[in-house]
DNA sequence: ATGAAAGCGCTAACAG
DNA sequence: CTGTTAGCGCTTTCAT
């Protein structure tokens, strides 16, 4: 059995609540007696249960970071960004994965809430009613999505879209296909919004496919329909389903860009590897994840939102389109062969 | 503030130990009592409080799983087998990434082990005999390595080298390199010594080159060395590093495979999709996962090992080698385009 | 079948 | 500066 607060009190002859001092008020204690009791707790082994602690306290000193779906590369900068930002305040970071199940999302808020001192529900797929009303249990901040009321760090995916839409119909594309990702997602809502209304702007069509599995398997699995609809550029929810897609269409005998162009989001790591390379509009991943933890652990609870900007990188999976332009330099970005790297 | 047993007890008129009973024993206390306390439970939308629960029981229902790093793609399909078996057996997995750190490792081990059941410690970096000291905090089970008198899931590496190295060795190369993964690994160990002697065996020269981080950057970064070895085959730690090192030896001008062989371990997904294919030894690791968390919960603690066998995949980043057979029909076994999918 | 009392390991008033 | 006391929310004897 590990030792307690008063094998330690008893080794080091002082009462426990001097223990308990010497550990966490340093100052209240006296130099000599504290010397003793360190001693003490050095020689036992003594670790100070966390569990116990938090209980009278009501402070765990963790932090829980519930992602959708851990296996989608989007998240592990997120993840670290915010593990070492907690680890630099003190806390610890439990990650959960809830397999884009709402259902197992919010089981894992309930079980987790009572054990950290505040969750990061990254880009989660409640309802936001559902979200609020566990907001009252624990201190949330909200990762890629926006909840009236609630603390949250976004990036704009609206702006991300248009600049998505704006790329395309640039290169001359006129019939675009929006290829959405999971129901329950806001940025889904936010690009379907935006790219639909800049689309129309700029004289273009813009069809919108969905929902689908935010993965390649979802991705590859659209590519009839995505054919079907005569679009020649495709924007995909993120990169993932892009690349499936991208597959899908090549296996179909179809040409990457020059048959159809594609864009995704998120600008994961393989996107720059593949041929074609995958155009995708970036975001700073692992500027929310500190900022996440940040807002979460400011001294008056989580409050404020922070809106990170999106930036376009064309690469090889889009060319022009049907409508494209004589002078190509003007319409068309610099290109620029890799992305950022971490 | 949440609700706690006792205004359940005062809403249905019964004793704080009543509520407790009715909750987690049903069969102790009436029929028509039982059915007030849970109407005046779910009225005031109790929880029962785990970490309270915790601290008496000494179980928390709650499983640590402990990773080098997220980021890599190989641990994915581990963590979710791992979090569905978790689930089934009525626990939550908690996971954490130490950043392929041995210190931060310790520290990670040291704060969990009080809120977990047990712990699931993959592929840690740290010594034998601190794991072995760790053990006696908390129940533990070892994936991916060798402790001697812990439980653990592994795959045979060594199994899985001899596999790579027959491959190579069977398609005419006799320089090999082996590109070396982490420090603390114990699969890379038990690579390097199974590698070794079995190039030996088929008079092959192998040489060692690291270590070297086990991510692309580590791959890339030994390229230089890796061609100055003078190998016309390479075995790279894990897939992420023979996928930096194709890379970095692609803009050093080299073909892959006509001028350099190159194999990895782990069958990553991206692996499959980039040009040329990997050839890699892969291992199945949903498998491990599910089977970790057995091994962890079994009734009476922790206990035996599980063996996992590898499966050479040949892709396309291997081929013949300077002494390649004439009838290569019989030494090169059949390829496949595309190995597993989850 | 239910209530009373004790206590898990710790911290936080309150005395002194 | 240190000891005493109470109690966080829950389970678990022990009575009744």
């Amino acid at each position: 059995m590990a030792a307690t607060i008063r094998d330690v009190a008893q080794a080091s002859g002082v009462h426990p609540s001097t223990v308990s001092r010497a550990l966490s008020a340093p100052g209240m204690v006296n130099e000599v007696t504290r010397g003793r009791v360190l001693a003490a707790a050095e020689a036992l082994g003594y670790r100070p249960n966390r569990t116990a602690r938090a209980l009278i306290t009501g402070r765990t000193q963790n932090i829980g970071l519930i992602v959708a779906d851990i296996a989608n590369p989007f998240f592990p900068p997120l993840i670290k960004a915010a593990e070492h930002r907690a680890r630099v305040l003190n806390h610890h970071l439990f990650i959960a994965d809830t397999d884009e199940d709402p259902v197992v999302e919010e089981e894992v808020v309930q079980t987790l809430s009572q054990q950290v001192d505040g969750l990061l529900l990254c880009s989660p797929r409640m309802s936001n009613a559902r979200i609020t009303a566990l907001r009252n249990h624990v201190p949330m901040v909200v990762v890629n999505r926006a909840v009236p009321g609630l603390a949250s760090v976004l990036t704009d995916a609206a702006g991300g879209a248009r600049q998505g839409v704006d790329h395309l119909t640039g290169l001359g594309h006129r019939e675009l296909t929006y290829l959405a990702g999971p129901r329950g997602s806001w940025t889904n809502r936010e690009i379907t919004r935006a790219a639909t209304a800049r689309a129309q702007a700029a004289g273009a069509r813009l069809t919108v496919l969905g929902p689908n599995a935010p993965s390649e398997e979802g991705g590859s699995a659209a590519a009839e329909q995505v054919l079907a609809t005569g679009a020649t550029a495709v924007i995909a929810y993120n990169d993932l389903m892009a690349i499936g897609l991208m597959e899908a269409l090549t296996a179909l005998g179809k040409e990457i860009p020059d048959d159809l162009s594609i864009a995704g989001f998120d600008d994961i790591a393989v996107g720059r590897r593949i041929r074609p390379s995958l155009t995708t509009v970036a975001s700073p991943s692992d500027v929310a994840g500190q900022a996440a933890v940040d807002l979460l652990l400011q001294a008056d609870g989580p409050d404020g939102r922070l809106r990170l900007e999106t930036t376009l990188l064309c690469r090889e999976s889009t060319s022009d389109g049907p409508f494209a332009s004589a002078r190509r330099g003007q319409t068309q970005p610099a290109r620029r062969a890799a992305g950022r790297r971490r």
